[in-house]
DNA sequence: CTGAAAGCGCTTACAG
DNA sequence: CTGAAAGCGCTTACAG
């Protein structure tokens, strides 16, 4: 049996091809008899419209685009599964693409991606949802987008975030309750907005408290496990270490964990570890990471269910904007400070 | 500007339509000065042919189907980067898809995936390559696939694998060359052909050497770090414990690992433990684990090429079929048995 | 509430 | 080697 088009359907059900348009896309002004006829038909013959067909007519597409630049990692995997999974709920499709800025044209890339794909929307992930040539682009070839988690709010779409100041800050008044004062923190990637806002958090909860962030404690890293070993065989080796470590993310707080266990350190009973992001490898550690739970997933889903909506068509006002809940998990490689 | 239309180019390199076609699609017959006044004009304008337009006039399209059971794992998004990279390369796109077994309908919905996408090819991830209602809705449909390390080798596809039977070999080979008699295995998820392979070649090597594989010593898990933490805690609980735990992937080997510190067994003094993957885990251990190397990109990459090859469309001989190279990687997490 | 006509931007099939 | 015509399967814009 040869595909099943629009045509097939309407001579079925009796009616015009753009009556059984009309009830596929679920537009007003059909009489329930009909519709009900139409989706009879539509349900016997299996029948699925060809989405090329609707993409080169109307000049919106089925696709939603993700954009991302480190692919691999397993917050990007995370985002990817919400994603799929609201695009299968409003009948999208998930095309997900890497930009690599180390390319000379990789913008070009990107138009060229707009340009044969048109899809109906992009997502756009950190840290390259602050880049502003890619934000320009897109506003200019007038393609709905979202951004998720961004360090910016001066680009005029929709972001969904969560509040990385609060939880940083949160996690840094949870560490001093524990009785730390001497708390170093390794940093995300600078470029990366909740990168800077984490750090920022942390640097308030201390000064509030009127403690002393000392000169070397704040270590750069960049959100990787390679990072956080670094960091900290540089802070545990320092003549007066710190008694808890703060990191901007989970890969980072698993590498000073290892490093300390490297140097005899015992972790939580001579250092309190915390990262961030609540990762899988935070529970494949030993002890377990006291992190923060950041709803990656949901956040990826608030996005797609935002550039599906119609009235967020022609560009973007901020009231689409939604900011998540956060949550502290203490787990075991946390404790009170010790004695010594 | 509005949108460039191939009309826009043929007008101004003052060709038709269709030449401009030819020029875009690498056909022969057209003359190289042509060819050269299209291109340069492509290039001016930055035109980009409509791909919804494409692929409603051919009846297939640009768009390449990568089909996950888990996409959340490390694995599928070291096989997705793969992927993503050669459809770049072969200007096509990634339209990933998770497929939820647990939904009744869901060989219904990949059905209409096809039927409204109309995929140029599909890349099939394990397991789910190997589920034969997948395979034979397909096939039935016609539509190009390739299977990624599937078990059985008997549906008309090609397929990209690495030699499971003979890693598995090696590394247990490895691990006897070390001293150890006494090792034990922890199963990945059995509907895995890789898995079973994994396995088979464990038994194999054993045998061969004509050492026994005791009562209990094989543990039945299932990929997951949590299971390798339970068969660690099993295998370590023995009366007569094993001084090798050899786990089909590196997330199983990690709980090993993490269930022998917790109970104060020195890795690798006590104990040696090995993974497969070479995952990006495998590395954040301590100690780092011994672990089978697989170019999961590469395979990706290979799938992606098989498919865009155009000799592969009408239904696939296995000489498109590639097996690449694994390479066993020592690490610190295997050792010499100790003399106890 | 429903339909006939035209068109989206390409490629196919054919002609020369 | 090149092009004119027709068509892919929908939706848009219009009419009634």
């Amino acid at each position: 049996m040869s595909v099943i088009t629009i045509k097939d359907v309407a001579a079925l059900a009796g009616v015009s091809p753009k009556t059984v348009s009309r009830v596929i896309n679920g537009e007003a002004h059909v009489r329930p008899a009909v519709r009900d006829a139409v989706m009879k038909v539509v349900a016997e013959l299996g029948y699925r419209p060809n989405e090329h067909a609707r993409g080169l007519s109307s000049s919106r597409s089925f696709l939603i685009a993700l954009l991302f630049d480190d692919p691999a990692s397993g917050y990007a995997a995370d985002v990817q599964l919400g994603a799929i999974e609201r695009c299968r709920h409003h009948g999208h499709h998930l095309v997900v693409e890497r930009i690599d800025r180390a390319m000379p044209d990789w913008l070009a890339e990107v138009d060229a991606t707009i340009a044969s794909l048109r899809p109906a929307g992009v997502v756009l992930t950190p840290p390259l949802c602050d880049w502003s040539e890619l934000t320009a682009l897109l506003i200019h070839r007038q393609v709905p987008f979202v951004r998720i988690a961004p360090g910016s709010d001066t680009v005029p779409a929709a972001m969904v975030t969560i509040d990385d100041f609060a939880a940083a800050v949160d996690m840094t008044d949870f560490l001093i309750g524990l009785g730390h004062r001497n708390i170093a923190f390794v940093e995300g990637i600078r470029s990366h907005g909740a990168a800077r806002k984490r750090l920022a958090g942390f640097r308030e909860a201390m000064t509030r408290k009127g403690y002393e962030i000392r000169e070397g404690w704040i270590y750069e890293g960049d959100f990787t496990f390679r990072a956080g070993l670094a960091a900290g065989e540089a802070l545990l080796n320092l003549p007066n270490r710190p008694s808890a470590i703060f990191a901007a993310n989970d890969e980072l707080a698993l590498g000073v964990l290892i490093s300390a266990l490297r140097m005899n350190i015992a972790v939580p009973g001579d250092l309190s570890v915390a990262g961030f992001d609540n990762a899988p490898i935070s529970r494949m550690a030993w002890p377990q990471l006291t992190t923060v739970q950041q709803p990656n997933r949901e956040m990826a889903s608030a996005a797609v269910d935002i550039l599906v909506d119609p009235s967020y068509t022609h560009l973007p006002a901020n009231s689409f904007s939604e900011k998540m809940t956060y949550t502290l998990i203490p787990r075991d490689s946390t404790g009170p400070r010790s004695a010594g």
